[in-house]
Parts: structure tokens; C-alpha cells; sequence
DNA sequence: TTTATATAGGACTAATTTGGTCCAAATACT
DNA sequence: AGTATTTGGACCAAATTAGTCCTATATAAA
């Protein structure tokens, strides 16, 4: 019931990101000193969400790494699912489960009821506001939950 | 940001035993057989959520373990929390974070945030839904997740 | 064109967590 | 009291995860 660490990590610098200059190129080596994460750590994490097509890359001098959209635009969701896969609370939250148990299997349809509703909490959280440092301005939007059917 | 493969085991296990009769004293070798769990990951589990106080447990020949309470005062969140802990996706998420990264943290109180959320949506079904085949019927509740002043 | 700098990709090791097994203690029935 | 049955707790094995390192590739500037 926890992120992975590296999950964790990637938020972190993605947030350090866009408080500084969410337009801004910048090497492992300065998100490593930001963030006080470890620089063969940085380098891997950051190569994660470049081929999740979170980061661009740019090589050579002057390179670096930048966001490859608007902090805005980027889900709490997107990052954790770049990292470690589609979330999944359980097995058999996908739609087939296909486990072993699958035939004295008695609750599968609520994990996918519970799976969706977190789901859509972390999706409706952006880096912009994992970055806004005003707790007033903090809310989590939950419209979209409210409408999501449950 | 999965749920550990005992915790997902006890509520497989629970619900089977709310199923059959929420009332009745079974053997960890009647919920083996039940379930297809091996038998002694089922007596682990089983310790577990005794120790919890989610189960009563009785020794000797016709004893076993019986829900502690209604199935419909057991919430998938309280079993969660039994098995492994307060329910917290990163470390930040409880309210003292005391992480090395402290001084240079800055999505602490986001973070506090979206485990408020995931937290009231696990607290908000209980092992009677889950038990539920009737889909109509399984509707998740978030009435007090519309209130929880996110 | 050469050189310095930066990412890309992969293999490898260490550490932590998780899952599973076993033996000892307790209890009710005969 | 003895014995079969069942829980309780300690222990070990396996899998996952985190972290490191090395080589290759690209690029800007001298």
C-alpha cells in the first residue's frame, strides 16, 4: 500500500522542476543537488520518465532534461503509472482477473469499484499543485469524482 | 501502490467467511479449503487479524476464528491497516514527515492530501459490500468523501 | 575535427520486504 | 490426566526493489 521509493523520488524532482522554472533544461547533476537524491538514482529515475515521455532529453553540452509538457497538464497518476506500471490495487482489479482463485473468487467487482476511485483521485492531482506551496490554494479536486458514476 | 498479496489474501478470506455465515467458527484448514490458499499462509493470516482484533480466535478441538464484529463494521481500510500498517502511499503522508529530505522537501502537505482521500474511499466499503454478487447493489459510498472538506 | 560534457542503455550487487515453513504453547474433549 | 486439535510465535527462503557502475552515443563548443 505504499509507492515505490523511486516513484516518490520522481515527484519530488519533477516538483523541484517546475517550482524553479517549469520551462527550464537541467542536468542530473543539478537535480541531484536540489533534491539531496543520490546522482546514479537521479540519472536512473530520470531516464524512466524521459522513455515514459514525461521528460525530453537533450544530449551533450548544454543538455539536460526539461518537462515535456505543462506541469499542469501532468497527473500525479501519469508519474506513478510511468514508474511502476498501471495501478492496480489487486490482481484482479483489472478487468479479467484470470488468477488461480478465479473460480472461489468472490471479490473481484469491488476492487475494481475501489481501484477506479483511487485512480481517480491521483489523476485529478497535477505537479502545478503538488508544487503550490499555499495550503488555501491546495484543494484537491474532487468534481470529477463526484461524477465518476460509483 | 499495491496492496500486499496477505492483505489481499485476509479479504479474500474474510469475505468468504461472511458469505458462508458471518456468524460461524471455522479452522484455518476449512478457510484453506474454502479459498485455495495454502494452509499455512492461512493460519498467518489468520494470527494476523486476530491479533488485530478483527478476528476472535478459540483454541483447542472445535475452536477457530470468528469475525470479530458485523461484516458490515469491518471496513476494507481497517483490514489493510491490520495487515500492514497505517494506510500512507509515501512517508511525507503521515503529519510529521522527519525524512533526510526535510529541508528541501516541498510536496509534503500534497501528499497529506491524497492519502486523505484514498484513505476515506477504503474506509467507505465494508466486507458486507464486498460479499455482495449483486452488482446494482455494490455501489460504493461516498457520501462522507463529498463531505471530508477536500 | 577534436574534445569535453551530457544522456542512453544495460548489467550487476546489495538490501529490504515478502512469503512460506516449522516447532512450541494452549485448550477442550475423552 | 492424557491426547488430539488448534492457535501462537520464531525462523528461514525467495522475490522484489533500490542503488551502483561501466560502456556507448550524441552534441555543442573550442
Amino acid at each position: 500500500m505504499k509507492i515505490n521509493k523511486l516513484t516518490d523520488y520522481s515527484i519530488v524532482i519533477m516538483t523541484n522542476m517546475v517550482i524553479k522554472n517549469e520551462q527550464a533544461m537541467y542536468t542530473a547533476k543539478e537535480l541531484s543537488d536540489f533534491t539531496d537524491i543520490p546522482l546514479p538514482t537521479v540519472t536512473r529515475i530520470l531516464k524512466m520518465l524521459s522513455n515514459g515521455k514525461l521528460l525530453e532529453s537533450q544530449r551533450g553540452p548544454q543538455g539536460g532534461y526539461s518537462l515535456a509538457k505543462n506541469a499542469a497538464d501532468i497527473s500525479v497518476a501519469e508519474v506513478i503509472e510511468t514508474m511502476e506500471g498501471p495501478i492496480a490495487l489487486t490482481e484482479c482489479a483489472s478487468d479479467d482477473c484470470g488468477c488461480s482463485f478465479e473460480p472461489s473468487c468472490v471479490v473481484g467487482k469491488p476492487w475494481q469499484k475501489i481501484n477506479k476511485a483511487v485512480n481517480d483521485v491521483l489523476q485529478n492531482i497535477t505537479l502545478s499543485e503538488m508544487s503550490v506551496k499555499d495550503e488555501s490554494q491546495n484543494l484537491l479536486k474532487l468534481t470529477n469524482i463526484r461524477e465518476m458514476g460509483l
